[in-house]
DNA sequence: ATCCATATTGACTATTCAGTCGATTTGAGC
DNA sequence: GCTCAAATCGACTGAATAGTCAATATGGAT
């Protein structure tokens, strides 16, 4: 692994046991078995640090549930596919996802940030089909990709507390039915 | 109003703009208009301003919601009671609702501080009646009482970027709809 | 008037931490 | 085996910043 995977993989658990704002880069640096000038050297800012280690992550979200989506869907399935997916992938990865509500709820972001998302362009896409069929209630596009979002964080917060829970998909296609029925006309 | 007043709503305010970790206690006491000292004499660290500031916003929360409820409201009244409640206040305090977003996804919060919460205890008791009235999907309570929180914050951010709805009571309680459709069984 | 606990001040400190920099190493291309 | 840019090191710095403390003020009780 590069000196700079090395950096942002140890960033990611530091962040998400400590927060960012309590994790020295020194500290990344340590960890990582690197020397303090090279993190300075690959991420000029702590906070280039930050925005980059999440730019990452969502970037492997979306890659992720792009392997899961199929041809030949309907609108509801391919919905679920995201979600499932995205509910799915954060469960695998605690520390992404402690990092990233942390990340999403700190002055760092913003609607720029959130748009520049391939995933929630990917999902943008399927809400606008849905309302334009009034399949869905008519609210803003956005509006309702974040409704889901927030949905998907409470469902993998639920779920990480409840590990008997995680396996069982009959309980999983259930707490995508709240989110479902929230969005459906 | 006393000094102690003063440094929480200078913090409110700073905090709301800043985060708390942007934030350092010696502005807090500058921008009050008290010394350094006073702040230490009054919160014995940051961590405890921090805290006493989401304990007092949550109560003040508690209080206007119990203005607004009344007897002989059916289920879904009292429902829509808090979940109005809630978002008004929020609407209307903006500088706590950031702090409280940023608070609740900062190390700070943890399940203890949440089910402390009058307003979180007032919720459960409501929805423990609707899910044994089988009104409600059946799933563990505190989550219900989590899905309808996470609802509350995408739709009051969604309002405060479209300050055009913001007085529009059809437009809220069509959101309130997304919020009742999904935890309704 | 005196007492005393509490309120209040603001200068001071000890530490922490983001970021710098000059020196050294590495390795690919010629 | 020379050259040069990029990688790497780690000691260092300058600016913050949470929290301390000794001194003084205040005001209510006796």
């Amino acid at each position: 692994m590069s000196k700079r995977e090395l950096l942002m993989k140890t960033a990611r658990r530091l962040f998400a046991e400590n927060g960012f704002y309590g994790t020295p880069t020194a500290l990344v640096a340590k960890e990582a078995g690197v020397s303090n000038g090279i993190l300075f050297h690959y991420f000029p800012t702590k906070e280039i640090l930050v925005s980059s280690l999440y730019q990452d992550i969502k970037d492997r979200i979306f890659n992720y549930a792009m392997t899961q989506i199929y041809n030949g869907a309907t609108l509801k399935e391919s919905i679920y596919t995201l979600w499932l997916a995205s509910v799915e992938w954060n469960l695998e990865h605690p520390e992404d996802f402690e990092f990233m509500l942390q990340f999403e709820n700190s002055p760092y972001y913003n609607e720029d940030v959130e748009r520049s998302q391939r995933y929630v362009q990917m999902n943008l896409e399927l809400i606008e089909q849905g309302i334009d069929q009034a399949v869905f209630k008519h609210f803003n596009p956005l509006f309702v990709v974040r409704i889901l979002t927030s949905l998907v964080e409470t469902t993998v917060k639920h779920l990480n507390k409840n590990q008997n829970l995680i396996d069982d998909f009959e309980y999983k296609s259930r707490l995508f039915e709240m989110a479902w029925d929230a969005i459906k006309k």
